[in-house]
DNA sequence: CCCTTTCTGTAAAGGTCGCTACAGAAAGGA
DNA sequence: TCCTTTCTGTAGCGACCTTTACAGAAAGGG
């Protein structure tokens, strides 16, 4: 289709300024980043900007789209899919989330996880929300899948231990944007992989208490 | 000291006026909730919220303040002075939470982890960082003394366990916000007790993987 | 009663927000 | 070369933000 495009040619590569946004949006949140902001970042004006993206909201969702489809994004299902367990599939989520949320070279954390509850904007919160409820629900089947194969215990709840995985993860997130250095999110998630087996085969751990 | 006020006498009680600013940015958020929102709601003028609070920031601080001081902001030091084990506080930390996240009569999760994350300008940020780092160092020592103590095995890792502890309660808070109702969240406080306990304890749970 | 003190409502200043009208620049087509 | 098409920079729009100036209202002191 159309290789030779008719008018004056863009001043800048579209992608490029896509993964600039992203990370902007990524690191400070919808809101806290301006379209000032993003012009100042991208390196170029207000009007290229919504010519190419729309307006603030479209070029944030194209932003997380991309971060979606990105290996950021994509990590947890790959684990769910070609682990041979579901425990295997959350320990190995788990380790590489610590890893993930404090990679050097991109914002703390996850995005989805840690800019989607900043967000204020409705129609964003709904988004990132569903994301979320998403990730659960995938989390939820993986686990649903083990019981009904038979390699989990019948009495196996999978709500909970997604839903305990997922607020570790979301903590971890929020622990790596706090500072926490990739090494102590690594014996975090240890702990909470092993947490996370011992849930899922069943086996009683006494709590003190009730 | 003064008690006959000169002047004409103020038409609102400020404490009251400050739970209900309070709530306002525990659900909303420090930059989310505007000064306009506020008089909304406090029933008043602008000019009377600052006279009364000073700006903005100082309003959210006195909130804070009250947060920090009342039940909501004191049941983990509550727990970790009253219990007497670490694990046996870290259990009920992890229920109360459960229980006070999804409180019907005040907004869902915990304002320092939510509210707190969420915030961009600077200062807020800094003081909220430095709420959730305290609590931090607070549950670290508490395990550190049971360590000491003999209580726990010389082998154990406080701060690995606080950061854990930390992590889930920053989690069920983000999960609280997102709709997860109490049983569910109580649920994932006993998975989420049952590891600690069992990390705490040294007790060998082998994860998959190396 | 009048003065002082303090609070109240109106109303607006000064700034930033997302967004866009407009004129000029840079390309291809004829 | 001239036209059309598309992008670029300037400059500004209205809306909202936090904060305050100002005049009037409501109390006590003398």
């Amino acid at each position: 289709m159309a290789t030779k495009q008719r008018g004056r040619p863009r001043s800048f590569d579209r992608d490029e300024a896509l993964e600039k946004a992203l990370h902007a949006f990524w690191q400070h949140g919808y809101e806290a980043t301006s379209v000032a902001d993003l012009t100042r970042v991208l390196g170029i004006g207000a009007p290229s900007l919504y010519a190419a993206f729309g307006d603030k909201k479209a070029l944030f969702d194209a932003a997380v789209e991309a971060y979606a489809t990105s290996d950021n994004g994509t990590f947890i299902d790959r684990a769910l899919a070609e682990e041979p367990t579901a425990v295997a599939a959350f320990t190995r989520i788990l380790r590489e989330a610590a890893v993930g949320y404090t990679a050097p070279d991109r914002p703390r954390g996850c995005m989805v996880l840690s800019v989607g509850v900043s967000a204020t904007t409705p129609e964003v919160v709904a988004k990132m929300r569903e994301l979320r409820a998403l990730n659960l629900a995938v989390m939820t089947a993986r686990v649903q899948a083990d019981v009904t194969a038979g390699v989990l215990p019948p009495g196996t709840d999978p709500e909970k231990l997604a839903t305990y995985a997922g607020a570790v993860l979301q903590g971890m997130s929020a622990q790596a944007r706090d500072g926490a250095d990739r090494e102590l999110l690594q014996r975090v998630a240890e702990v909470a992989a092993a947490g996370f087996a011992a849930a899922a085969e069943g086996r009683e751990v006494g709590a003190s208490g009730a």
